[in-house]
DNA sequence: TTGAAAGCGATACCAA
DNA sequence: TTGGTATCGCTTTCAA
């Protein structure tokens, strides 16, 4: 008993939406013949195809791909969890990875793991259960029962962010041990002597600010202020970082911070206080996120490139995917000092 | 011949992963009763729960939305589409908006308009054939063929950022006319008679600036200079724009942007060139992004509710998902301009 | 180049 | 409270 279903009133759990099946009946096709024409258009005679497609637009047919997806395993979907949509730097990074995705027939769906409500490995469950193709997540910090449930899904991931020896899979990010150091170098190389540090209560801020500090005591300074606001830091945090520095004393010198944001804070607190920036005092952000170049002259920063960093994941993602061989599963994007002149 | 996938190597188009089937043959129940533990467990008893709870654990296994979803026809996931990420404005609506959803058992997933390479008849049928249970969009103005479709799908829909007379379905927004009017009248209230606009090439921002030169005019102002920089706006479209002011001859007023971000830009310009705000001249931007409350003392804004917007769209899709009544199909969230004192 | 039939992994429907 | 069976809409496999 063949179904019959545009004779018939209504089958079991008929549905109302357009299907291949309906557009196969109009172009008198099978079904298989339209399906191909969509995916595999050069495997399917031109005459046939032309009266396919005239089909589909004359029925405004949309594809299912949960019916797709279900069937071949491919869902065309790469899932990204991040810690916050509303941070501009994960929100750029993945801007550049979207971008590229797109352009490769993926759609991007994003998980926001900064949320505490959230668990992670609910998080974790819920992003898989859509069966994406491919996963980008944010940094390498991961519980065991995380680890257990992404390595089983057996799909290319890629860690970014932040640098490991032993990645998941694919690693694309910088690090953080690294700016810490190199910022250590650049302030004691200036000749600064006092150093005041606002830093967020966030993992890898600490392990930046952290590998600043014993960088510094290595070079012979000592008188390090630190404040601790917590994340997810606005220009409040930076005000109140900073008056938090100069009420331990600090007086001359530059202020490094765990973020742009937050290192902008401190200039607007600066200025209430009529502090001359950088002349009293310098500061340095990180992340040269708002900061298009040349435009903010007061505050030096440290720059991490999203753009690169999403397009790479991006890249790595697909050639795993497509099973092409990755040379690197390591990717060290590195960072930039960036100092801006006063005009 | 039923189907013994654990006692044959391999079936014909068998899959590594662990599905309800596994699930069951362990608990020693059948599939549906691990699909009631799982969806409705007050319908099992508690000890088949257990049972199938402890085998869930074991086997690790993650339902698969994919075929639930083509089964059940509800997939729990809401479209959103937005013009861009990055902008934060957009951002923090979906992060409300995404952030009810989720614990409601929704899951968000975003579609990009603000960029050219993709078009938006394009963008929508990627979204739909997904099968969202709802929509998001941003903005009213979509072609004959968008509408054609998003109707097509049959699913709530919600238009929001603006507000319109004829709703697809639902709109969350406020009126940038409006705005507009207040904020000519605002200025004119304060006595200014000097007044300079800074305004992307967006639409609902010269929807704005339109209205707010409108009502200037009416009220006898006709000093109006104008200077209009290309969106996406960064702080250098803000520098940019004012300093094309200044050339125009503009000196003491207001300077009216069509966002903070340009504001701020303003204000950098200004301060570069030594004009004090808001002495000589003061700012009034919009959107209210980036300056939490109280913390920018320089510039007075026209604040919008992001989280208002995204927590109303939510409900209100919600709702008509879950098909209970909804009293309201415009809803006008407002605005309000908010000055900032000088500390 | 095209098609028939058998899944993909879940849920709806009806029966026990 | 539990289970058998027929779908959901599409793609894979194999055959014509």
């Amino acid at each position: 008993m063949k179904k019959a279903k545009s004779t018939m009133k209504q089958t079991k759990r008929s549905s109302d939406s357009i299907t291949l099946e309906d557009v196969a009946r109009l172009a008198g096709v099978s079904t298989i013949t339209v399906s191909r024409a969509l995916n595999y258009p050069e495997k399917v005679a031109s005459t046939t195809l032309e009266n396919v497609n005239r089909a589909i637009s004359q029925t405004g047919y949309v594809p299912n791909l949960l019916a797709g997806g279900l069937a071949s395993k491919k869902t065309k979907l790469i899932a990204a969890i991040i810690p916050s949509i509303t941070n501009s730097v994960y929100a750029e990074t993945i801007q550049h990875f979207s971008s590229y995705l797109r352009e490769a027939g993926y759609q991007v769906i994003l998980g926001e793991s900064g949320y505490p409500e959230q668990n992670e490995q609910k998080l974790i469950t819920t992003i898989l259960s859509r069966k994406p193709d491919g996963l980008l997540l944010t940094g390498v910090n991961h519980s065991k029962e995380c680890r257990k449930f992404l390595l089983g899904a057996k799909i290319p991931l890629v860690e970014t962010w932040e640098l490991t020896q032993s990645p998941l899979d694919i690693a694309v990010g910088f690090s953080h041990e690294q700016v810490g150091v190199a910022v250590g170098s650049y302030v004691t190389n200036k000749g600064i002597k006092q150093v005041g540090s606002v830093c967020a209560n966030d993992r890898r801020a600490k392990i930046r600010e952290q590998a600043m500090c014993d960088e510094l005591k290595r070079r012979g300074i000592d008188d390090i202020k630190t404040a601790e606001v917590s994340a997810p830091t606005n220009l409040q945090s930076g005000r109140a970082g900073f008056s938090q520095l100069l009420q331990q004393g600090f007086r001359n010198g530059i202020v490094c911070c765990s973020s742009d944001t937050v290192a902008h804070g401190v200039l607007i607190e600066a200025q209430a206080r009529g502090i001359r920036v950088p002349y009293e005092i310098s500061i340095l952000g990180f992340g040269d996120q708002n900061f298009a170049s040349e435009t903010y002259p007061a505050i030096s920063t440290v720059r991490v490139d999203r753009s690169k960093i999403g397009l790479l994941a991006a890249e790595t993602l697909l050639a795993r995917i497509d099973e092409k061989a990755v040379e690197k599963t390591i990717i060290d994007v590195g960072f930039e000092i960036v100092e801006r002149q006063t005009t």
